[in-house]
DNA sequence: GTTAATTCTACAAAATTAGTAGACTTTAAC
DNA sequence: GTTAAAGTCTACTAATTTTGTAGAATTAAC
């Protein structure tokens, strides 16, 4: 499962594509409209924003806006970012790599295949959804 | 990430899978060879016993033993005991939905189609591997 | 220079995960 | 029937991670 802090980032960065290349926007405002807690979303806003996701304008009129193009952004930036790993075991994870503490030898562990390809499907279906696609989507949805 | 607690179970019952039909192991012995703190391993066996996958035998000369057949027990019948959803989100759980908190209006929402995508494909791809299927591997990666 | 915003450091609370202690029960061997 | 070796069960404790907060510093607009 998703940590809250990963779930509230993704709502964060869809409330801000969707206002894309439409100024700055408050902390306040995302706070309010996606029932996140104003302290903890600074947080993640900032975390955002070193990682160049985001720029933000500080003082007076200031506030956060989406620096990459909703395109180039996809959950699996995001979710990297905010839990580390896509794979369920460290020895088969791409960016995370670590030795497996319980396996003795990784050469004859039978238990990695499955979860290798449950990441590969995973990095498959997540980076091929951006922020971009997400918006469009709603869009649609919302018209129904 | 799976938990220790999962990766434990996995690694346990695959143990119990080599010597499916020998006879009782002692929780001792599986500890010892999996590097498993033995009274955590209790409380886990104990788990997988209520769930009706291993059986158990008191007394001296007792222990733990597959009671389904290797080829019946897969890894997301394990993670869902250990873990509980196979998702990421619970709003596209199967077994442990919830209605996302952080989400307004589900039908409207562009996140869920990518982790309801994710979902399929982990539960296709853990539902395929088996205990058994596992100590096939471990064989073959083992005669080399 | 006042006000409204982000930035930053440090902390605190809550929840979850990991692990332990020890008494109890059951069973088999003698 | 006594004893020893095993699992069972309850109740903790410790460690870690997640979630959230406080408050001062900084910046920019007016």
């Amino acid at each position: 499962m998703l940590s809250k802090k990963c779930k509230y980032a993704i709502h964060a960065l869809v409330y801000l594509a969707e206002r894309y290349q439409q100024g700055p926007v408050h902390i306040q405002d995302i706070a309010e409209s996606q029932h996140i807690p104003k302290k903890f979303l600074e947080a993640i806003l900032l975390e955002l924003k070193n990682s160049k996701i985001l720029h933000s304008k500080k003082g007076k009129g200031g506030g956060y806006y989406l620096y990459k193009s909703p395109e180039d952004v996809s959950l699996v930036e995001i979710i990297r970012l905010m839990e580390g790993a896509i794979s369920l075991l460290p020895c088969v994870s791409i960016n995370y790599y670590e030795p497996c503490e319980e396996c003795r030898d990784e050469k004859t562990c039978g238990i990695r295949d499955a979860f290798s390809i449950v990441r590969d499907e995973t990095l498959r279906v997540l980076s091929g959804s951006t922020l971009a696609q997400i918006v469009k989507r709603e869009r649609e949805l919302g018209k129904k």
